[in-house]
Order: structure tokens, then C-alpha cells, then sequence
DNA sequence: CCCCTCACCTGATCGC
DNA sequence: TGCGATCAGGTGAGGG
């Protein structure tokens, strides 16, 4: 983890910055000259508190990625926003925002309060991730209020676990997986679920994001790589996501995708029935 | 409040 | 080789 940090700017692509409200200042102006303390992240949210009680929040979106280089390393493809850095130990260091479909952005934004979780310990985080939920592995995550809330919902059970307000740190992928492995089919109503079958699936989701996050990662092309520009090798664990036309590692029947909110869903048919 | 659709973007790949 | 369709790890605004 990083000590304290000095901050020099420079923006190569303005959209990169749609997260910042410029009302509270600018971007460049609160961020030059401040001191990083800390790093945290909250699903697809990664923030660096400052000493000036803002932080510095990155979204990754589809492609985001925050890479450390060499000050004087060549500029990454797509390289949108870099920022200069004086590290005590390491000295000078540049942070590369690479994001090739812009989904994602930068923001210097307030940490407020929040009062979360079985510990109901409060937390300070930027104002634009308060209503992210915690995710599944942390140790103050709520099983039983967030079982409950599941069990309400009248969505498709997929959408549910996607629903970043309820669980956050489950994407398209680990979403597929999760369902896979406890045989629930994605447009089930999340309603519908046995609170037996709810605690499963809980379960699942915490078994497949270990051992995603033990391997590093699912990295399918060079783009998905670390900080330092490692890939992971959780895409050789697949059991469902991009599966179809295989045989399903359980059953052997064929695997199949469809078209779900615009993105596909991976299942077996026979394991996981609707 | 809950639920759903679609816009937001660039680039790789596949079929014709 | 070109060209159109489709696909890609996620929100989040706006409508019903």
C-alpha cells in the first residue's frame, strides 16, 4: 500500500472525468498538491482517500483499468487520464487510467458517513458509492438482511445478484457461475427461491469470487490484467459463462447462452431449471 | 419504491 | 479486403 503521495495531473480524454461534479471544483485543482492515505474499493468502485478529506474515486466500468508504470514508461493504449506521483519510497510513479470503452471514469468526490453491515461500524465513502452495497466478502456483510431482501424481489433471480444495491462484486460472469453451481436458472424469481436454496446460492457466490480472486482474476485477452499487468487465470475455472455448446461439467448435457438484459446468460438446461 | 429498457463507447471477430 | 452484425467483466437515467 502506498504512504503519502504528491499529485501531478494530466487529461487525455475530458469524458473521463463524467463522474466529477465540477460544482464542488475542479478536478485538477483538488486533487494537485493533496496527500493519498489510503486505498480502498467497493465493487467496480476504487477510491484513495486525500488528506483534504475528498478522495480521489475511479468506476472501472466495462474496461477501466488503474495501472502503475515508470514515470517515464511509454503512454498505455488508451491511456485516458494520467496521474504523477511521488511515492516516498519508490519515488516518482505515474497511475495510468486506461479505459478503452469509456464507461468508466475518475472523480475527486466527498467521503461521507455510512452506517453499514452486521457491525453497523460506519464508514466513510464517496458520496456516488453510498448506495453500493458491501459485498459478500466482507466480514461485516449482513447474510440473514441480505437473504431476506433477495427473497422479496419479484426480479428474475439474476437480475437481483446484479443489483449492486443488494450484493456488489457480482458481474455477468460470476453471476452465471454462482447459478451454476447452485443449479438455479437465471430468470427464476428471486422470490420464489427456498430460504435453503437462497442460503446456497450465498454460498456459492462466496466460493466462486475465492477462488476467482485466488487465481487472480478472468482475464480473456490482455486488456484484463492487474496493476501490474498480470492476467489471471480463473477463465480456466469456467464451468458456465461462454460454456454453450459444451457439455455441461455436471450432467454432460449441451450448454446454452441467451440473450438476458441485453448480455448473455450461460446455464445448463437440465441443472438449471426455471 | 419497484421494475424494465436503453443509452453510453470502442474495438475484435465472424459470416457473407 | 470490406462491410455489417454482434459481442464484450456495468451502470444509471427515465419511463411505466
Amino acid at each position: 500500500m502506498w504512504e503519502r503521495t504528491s499529485i501531478r495531473f494530466r487529461l487525455f480524454n475530458p469524458r473521463s472525468l463524467k463522474r466529477h461534479d465540477a460544482r464542488r471544483g475542479d478536478f485538477a485543482g483538488l486533487l494537485i498538491g493533496s496527500t493519498v492515505v489510503s486505498a480502498e474499493r467497493r465493487g467496480k468502485f476504487m477510491w484513495f482517500p486525500l488528506d483534504t478529506g475528498d478522495a480521489l474515486v475511479t468506476h472501472l466500468g466495462m474496461s477501466g483499468q488503474v495501472l502503475l508504470r515508470a514515470s517515464d514508461a511509454a503512454a498505455d493504449r488508451h491511456l485516458r487520464i494520467q496521474l504523477h506521483v511521488t511515492h516516498p519510497e519508490h519515488g516518482e510513479l505515474a497511475i495510468n487510467f486506461v479505459d478503452q470503452r469509456i464507461f468508466g471514469s475518475m472523480a475527486v468526490d466527498e467521503l461521507v458517513h455510512q452506517s453499514v453491515g452486521a457491525d453497523a461500524q460506519p464508514r466513510l465513502v464517496p458520496s456516488q458509492a453510498a448506495h453500493i452495497a458491501l459485498d459478500p466478502l466482507d466480514a461485516a456483510f449482513d447474510d440473514e438482511a441480505f437473504i431476506a431482501k433477495l427473497r422479496s424481489r419479484s426480479v428474475g433471480i439474476k437480475r437481483a445478484l446484479l443489483d449492486q444495491n443488494l450484493i456488489s462484486g457480482i458481474g455477468n460472469i460470476y453471476a452465471d457461475e454462482s447459478l451454476w453451481a447452485a443449479r438455479v436458472h437465471f430468470d427464476k424469481p428471486a422470490d420464489s427461491l427456498s430460504r435453503i436454496k437462497a442460503v446456497e446460492l450465498l454460498s456459492e457466490v462466496r466460493s466462486v469470487l475465492t477462488k476467482a480472486l485466488a487465481e487472480g482474476g478472468t482475464s480473456f485477452d490482455a486488456q484484463y490484467v492487474n496493476v501490474n499487468g498480470a492476467s489471471g487465470y480463473f477463465s480456466q475455472s469456467l464451468n458456465a459463462y461462454g460454456q454453450q455448446g459444451k457439455p455441461c461439467p455436471r450432467c454432460g448435457s449441451e450448454m446454452k447462452r441467451v440473450t438476458f438484459m441485453n448480455r448473455g446468460s450461460h446455464f445448463c438446461p437440465r441443472c438449471q431449471r426455471r
